[in-house]
DNA sequence: AGACCTTTAAATGTCTGACAATTAAAAAAT
DNA sequence: ATTTTTTAATTGTCAGACATTTAAAGGTCT
């Protein structure tokens, strides 16, 4: 139906493994097999083993006795297509801060109560580290990021749930582009840096509503700051 | 240095596009061009650049003046990548039905609440049209699921951000499989379908308290039911 | 001049055949 | 029994050819 074979092929081949068919570590025929199979040639079976192998659904092995074999996807492969799709959504189709804002502190804020049960000293420990770091003068821009990802991180981390810290690595992760505009001023961060120490305090104590009302501050500072950049940037577009 | 020149190629042509260096509706090179500017033939240019399609980065159109250009990732398509690696994630890794459980009824809490301010007349005619269909006797198992998936859809879609639709896709789309096994009496589907109406009309009331209560309490009744289904199976396997 | 047809060149899509590199099993040698 | 060598299967890479598609350029007719 497709006039291109080989997404043809990587279609079927990718439902006979979604669908359970193809489990596990099983083996597919070799590209000589597959060839024959489809009626094609050898090149167009490549083409599509490299498309499933760009989505970790297949890895292969050269020599005797090897080929491709459907791939076990990890949490952490699942976890990294997941920001990269969402860095790459951000970044091509202009959305609000406000919305990316929202969507973020709101999931972030769901992971904060059920944090404040499981959250073990170690989380704690990530946390207070990332906190020193953001306090050491001189940081750049990018590693204040980072290490704003990682303290966002290690309380949705807290929360103990894998599937959780799977499906907010987008709103956490992919947001740092958007966070590098607001970080100018180092008054911004020690206010951050602020808010983020009460968060920290707040889910040693397990207090549930002091996380989420800290949550909450840093929210409406972090729009707050985003608007007065947006602003100064109009500002001066006008002005050129 | 990788021992793979396709994939090593696909990676760099990827930095470049991620990078922004090449913007959207760039025109990449002719594969011709590219074979000669990393020094290998076109099949491994080729392969490379399927491998990025597979990733939705670039399509590719043939004819004069043709080529292959950077794709704008859309929502539609992000969510749809996002819904199969969760799906892939979640069938191959044995996820516990509690934590996915929690990890899904969590995030939609979280949306629950914004969308009692933000739902329009629409969300909840969706809702309802869906209630309604889920109430029609003979319904397959398939349709009730996917009912039960439009159904928490439009819940999320309520919250009126489109980022955290996008983000929630996973939670949302990826239970259907795990659904699957709990849906088998009526008198289980009557129960959910009673939750949902109560989750329904707390919306159309703007009642977050209410929302979030039915919320917790549909999550309470699916676990429970997925702990029956696991100790009848857990039996059964014992018998034979 | 404008509308319609034809040619052309550039590009991707596909096929064929060849050889290199890798690897595990089988066979041979010690 | 252990080590080494051979072998066969398989992926990785390349070169060259041809098919197909497509938009632009050129030509023809009114």
């Amino acid at each position: 139906m497709s006039n291109d074979l080989s997404a043809e092929i990587a279609k079927q081949l990718r439902n006979a493994i979604v669908s359970g068919e193809l489990i596990f570590d099983a083996r597919l025929p070799s590209e000589a097999e597959l060839a024959e199979q489809f009626g094609c040639s050898r090149s167009s079976v490549r083409e599509a083993l490299k498309r499933l192998a760009a989505q970790s659904l297949i890895r292969t092995q050269r020599g005797a006795f090897g080929g491709a074999f459907v791939r076990r996807l990890s949490y952490e492969e699942a976890y990294g297509e997941h920001v990269t799709t969402s860095t790459l959504l951000l970044s091509m189709n202009e959305v609000s801060f406000d919305v990316a804002c929202e969507a973020r502190f709101t999931l972030e804020r769901a992971c904060g109560a059920l944090a404040c049960f499981r959250r073990t000293p170690d989380h704690l420990a990530t946390m207070r580290a990332e906190i020193t770091r953001q306090g050491t003068p001189g940081l750049t821009d990018e590693a204040w990021c980072a290490s704003d990802v990682a303290f966002h991180r290690a309380l949705v981390d807290a929360a103990g749930n894998p599937v959780m810290s799977y499906q907010l690595a987008g709103a956490v992760e992919a947001m740092q582009p958007l966070m590098n505009m607001i970080t100018f001023t180092a008054r911004s961060r020690e206010r951050i840096l602020a808010l983020h120490g009460a968060i920290a305090e707040a889910l040693e104590a397990r207090d549930a509503t002091r996380v989420n009302q800290s949550l909450e501050d840093l929210a409406a500072y972090t729009t707050t700051l985003g608007h007065d950049v947006m602003a100064a940037r109009d500002a001066k577009d006008q002005h050129d």
